[in-house]
DNA sequence: AGCACGCCGACT
DNA sequence: GTCGGCGTGCTC
């Protein structure tokens, strides 16, 4: 109650009667969160972060998260009941909370839909629609008339006790049983409800131990073994037993048991096993297990390079006024170590760490060696992992056995509360960027945040710096270390051109490989040392086509062919996911010479062994890593040097260190060059640095051979003194000429509808809306998008190239967010779809 | 997004 | 009539 004043006073001594009431961040599309009333039996034990089950719409039941608790009444509506809390403690601190709406706000999404990415699937509860019968009705009584397929329900009904909503359609053979439910629920004659279901669970495994007397007391054993000593069986299963745990040594180790699977492994009857549970001689519990095994931290001293102890108090010595240091740091200069010796530091002091990794080098050596120093208080997050595995880092954050987490971009969403330090390695990598679905996050500029929410310190790391981070570094924004030594004074690779063009000329290119790459093949093998040979994956995806007309099949519903994939021999479509037949014709001439080409490393790993039949050659890319653990076998057969030949995409530039490897080899440097973005010269100049850096490290000097139809482009000339600064220089003037970002920074709008003439047309109005939006940019567009039709809906980008300074950014996302509303609102656009993508790659 | 409701054409 | 296809509007 409130008095004048707008005091709450007590009645009584009672508590004041003033309802609460929670706002509860729900999975959907909508920009806003939705208010709860809290029941009374729930107020002492609800707040920030706990996850609820609310009733949203007229049915259906959902899994949120309580962003906020208060006391002000909505005004507009009744507020529905929160029904059910499900945890003891919340799942997500208030400082995540803080960190989605910004996220929300700063990539123009809805909370909801940062809740949805950041929430593993495990803890996201879903509600399935059942019905069952009316204990209330009897159809005796019932003045309702049931007809035929109604009665079908019920006496299905009868048989089982709930029915899902779903099944009730394929009962009837209809598409959907809607209008009988209905009518059978208008006619009291059932109940509808919402059953939800956990779907984490803990993995739990069976073991067995010895029951009293028998594991106190020798003489009651001995009498045991008497009377089974006919049943040998039985016998060999307590002996098996025995000899796993020496019961009378100690007894704590009986009270733990013996994992059951054990018995199986050894070859003793399960049966057997079965009747000594039943006989009461053993017994069989469960125990809930970690997926985790326990990894013992040793505390490996890492003796540091002067040059790594120099690096590393820098960057200490930055961080004193700096929030993020970039350390630039050459391939080979043993950036890892001085990671560990920070994140030691940092984890000393009582703080977490989180380190990003681009996800393919998450299974190679970097991992395993930080699990050697950091043992089981290092969490690994994987995007390979299973929901029940996500679930149990997350938990093992929240409990704190996890302090520091190695992980893939969507790590940022675990739920640390006293992060001291984030480091984001190969800070430079595109695949930081989530494309698709919103979120659109840039994983290295989120996670920057997440430090400031935390008062943490961000570490860049990489040997080629992305220009908006260089950029940043250059203006004092963040601190700035180099690295230019490499570990052990590993030289420099050699590096060689070879020109396409002119071996084509001289008839010296065979099977795309020009003669200066052959030779140096040659040459390894000779000395058996080991080859890499890098393919690009743009432009190089794998199709099929008629070799009379040229005819390539394409996907009914999107603007692309369809690509080619060999491991399950069909055609797909990347964009909607459409599954074809391999065609055995032409559709357009009837033709039977289909040939199919597949991915660019899959023809380069032929040439190779048809080049060098002697060779053993093997090939890493998508094709070939797709199970959880392929990935590490290649390397480990590669690193073993049961291969000399190594074919691969980026992939193979990520975290590799193998000593015998002396030349590398880019079978076609000019598709990254000429990719038609403004960051493709960046990307060049990276990736060619990435894949020469495997070359040559310890003692050898290894060459780089890069084949490319214009050898005199600037961009290796640079690569090759590894002049990283003067090639920015020259980028960013053009970058500055052009306004590219970091000059200004890029909103991606795109436009969808079914109809090709309403998405331009929306695309058009909406092109104005912006334009009229006061502040400084530049509206391109609309035009159609690279692919113009996907899902059976039509494309059109707007780009705006947007002033960056003060809170100009910001200002603009809500006058668009406005736009967007008002493009909605007018009822030709209303079906109209808008995707929003800040900072685009 | 997901789901209901309502309107409409097609087919027994 | 009844099925199922879509467009529209709403969700605390």
């Amino acid at each position: 109650m409130e008095n004048l004043f707008g005091d709450t006073f007590d009645l009584d001594g009672e508590e004041a009667e003033v309802a609460v009431f929670a706002d509860v961040i729900l999975p959907v599309p909508i920009p806003k969160m939705f208010t709860y009333r809290i029941p009374r039996s729930l107020e002492k034990a609800i707040g920030i972060g706990y996850r609820v089950i609310v009733q949203f719409g007229r049915k259906k039941v959902l899994t949120g998260i309580i962003g906020k608790v208060h006391q002000k009444p909505p005004q507009a509506y009744e507020a529905k009941p929160i029904l059910e809390i499900l945890d003891e403690q919340p799942v997500v601190n208030p400082l995540q909370i803080k960190f989605w709406s910004w996220m929300a706000e700063y990539y123009c999404c809805h909370i909801g839909e940062v809740m949805n990415a950041a929430l593993p699937s495990g803890l996201k509860l879903n509600s399935e629609s059942k019905i069952q019968l009316n204990p209330e009705f009897d159809q005796q009584t019932s003045s309702f008339p049931i007809d035929e397929r109604e009665q079908v329900i019920l006496d299905a009904l009868t048989q089982k006790d709930e029915l899902a909503y779903e099944d009730c359609g394929k009962l009837l053979g209809l598409k959907s049983a809607h209008r009988i439910i209905k009518s059978l629920v208008l006619k009291e004659a059932i109940l509808v409800y919402e059953q939800v279901r956990e779907k984490y669970s803990p993995k739990v495994e069976n073991f067995i131990r010895l029951k009293e007397p028998y594991a106190s007391s020798k003489a009651e054993l001995e009498k045991l073994f008497n009377t089974i000593s006919k049943k040998p069986k039985q016998e060999e299963v307590l002996l098996k037993y025995l000899q796993e745990i020496p019961v009378f040594q100690n007894s704590t180790k009986n009270e733990n048991g013996l994992n059951k699977k054990v018995f199986s492994e050894a070859g003793c009857s399960t049966s057997s096993l079965k009747t000594l549970v039943k006989n009461e001689v053993l017994e069989e519990f469960k125990v809930i297990k970690s997926r985790f095994e326990q990894i013992p931290s040793k505390d490996l001293e890492i003796e540091l390079a002067p040059f790594q102890k120099e690096g590393l108090e820098k960057i200490k010595n930055q961080f004193e006024s700096k929030q993020t240091v970039l350390l630039h740091g050459i391939t080979g200069s043993g950036k890892t170590e001085i990671y560990i010796e920070l994140i030691k530091e940092v984890l000393e002091s009582g703080s977490q760490v989180l380190l990003l990794l681009p996800e393919i080098a998450l299974t190679t050596q970097i991992v395993a060696r930080l699990q050697k120093v950091f043992g089981s208080k290092m969490g690994i997050f994987h995007s390979k992992y299973s929901d029940n595995e996500r679930v149990e880092v997350w938990q093992g954050v929240l409990s704190g056995r996890f302090s520091f987490v190695v992980g893939v971009r969507s790590s940022i969403f675990l739920p640390f509360d006293s992060l001291g330090l984030v480091i984001i390695d190969e800070e430079h990598e595109p695949s930081f960027k989530q494309f698709d679905p919103a979120p659109r996050f840039q994983a290295r500029d989120a996670a920057i945040m997440l430090a400031w929410l935390h008062q943490a310190k961000t570490l860049l790391g990489t040997a080629t710096p992305s220009f908006e981070s260089y950029y940043n570094a250059k203006n004092q924004k963040y601190g700035y270390v180099p690295l230019n030594k490499r570990f052990g004074e590993a030289q420099l690779p050699e590096f060689v051109m070879a020109d396409i063009l002119a071996d084509k000329k001289k008839n010296l290119l065979k099977l795309d490989f020009t003669r200066i790459l052959r030779e140096k093949i040659q040459e390894a093998l000779n000395q058996q040392e080991q080859v890499l040979i890098f393919q690009n994956r743009r432009g190089y995806a794998p199709f099929t086509s008629c070799d009379e007309c040229g005819w390539i099949p394409e996907c009914e519903q999107c603007d692309v062919s369809l690509t080619y994939h060999q491991y399950s021999k069909e055609m797909r479509c990347h964009y909607c996911g459409f599954k074809d037949k391999v065609p055995q014709s032409c559709v357009a001439c009837g033709s039977n010479k289909i040939s199919t080409i597949g991915m660019g490393t899959e023809r380069i790993e032929e040439s190779l062994s048809l080049l060098f039949p002697e060779a053993r050659v093997g090939r890493m890319d998508l094709d070939t890593t797709r199970s959880k653990y392929a990935y590490q076998k290649i390397l480990e057969d590669f690193g073993a040097g049961n291969l000399d030949i190594l074919v691969g995409t980026q992939m193979i530039t990520k975290g590799l260190d193998f000593d015998k490897v002396t030349v590398v080899g880019i079978v076609d440097a000019d598709r990254i060059l000429h990719f038609p973005d403004f960051r493709s010269g960046e990307r060049a100049f990276q990736q060619i640095t990435q894949v020469a850096g495997r070359a040559g490290r310890r003692n050898r000097r290894g060459s780089v051979i890069i084949q490319s139809r214009r050898p005199d482009h600037f961009v290796f000339d640079q690569v090759f003194k590894g002049d990283y600064a003067n090639f920015y220089l020259t980028e960013m003037s053009e970058r500055q000429r052009f306004f590219y970002p970091p000059f200004v920074k890029n909103i991606k709008v795109t436009i969808k509808h079914k109809e090709s003439q309403i998405a331009q047309k929306a695309a058009n109005h909406l092109a104005n809306l912006i334009k009229d939006i006061q502040v400084k940019k530049i509206v391109l567009g609309p035009e159609k998008s690279l692919i113009g039709k996907i899902k059976n809906q039509y494309l059109f980008d707007l780009l705006i190239k947007l002033d960056k300074t003060g809170n100009v950014p910001a200002l603009f996302k809500l006058e668009l967010r406005r736009c967007l509303e008002e493009l909605n609102f007018q009822k030709d656009f209303k079906s109209v779809r808008i995707v929003v993508d800040v900072d685009p790659y």
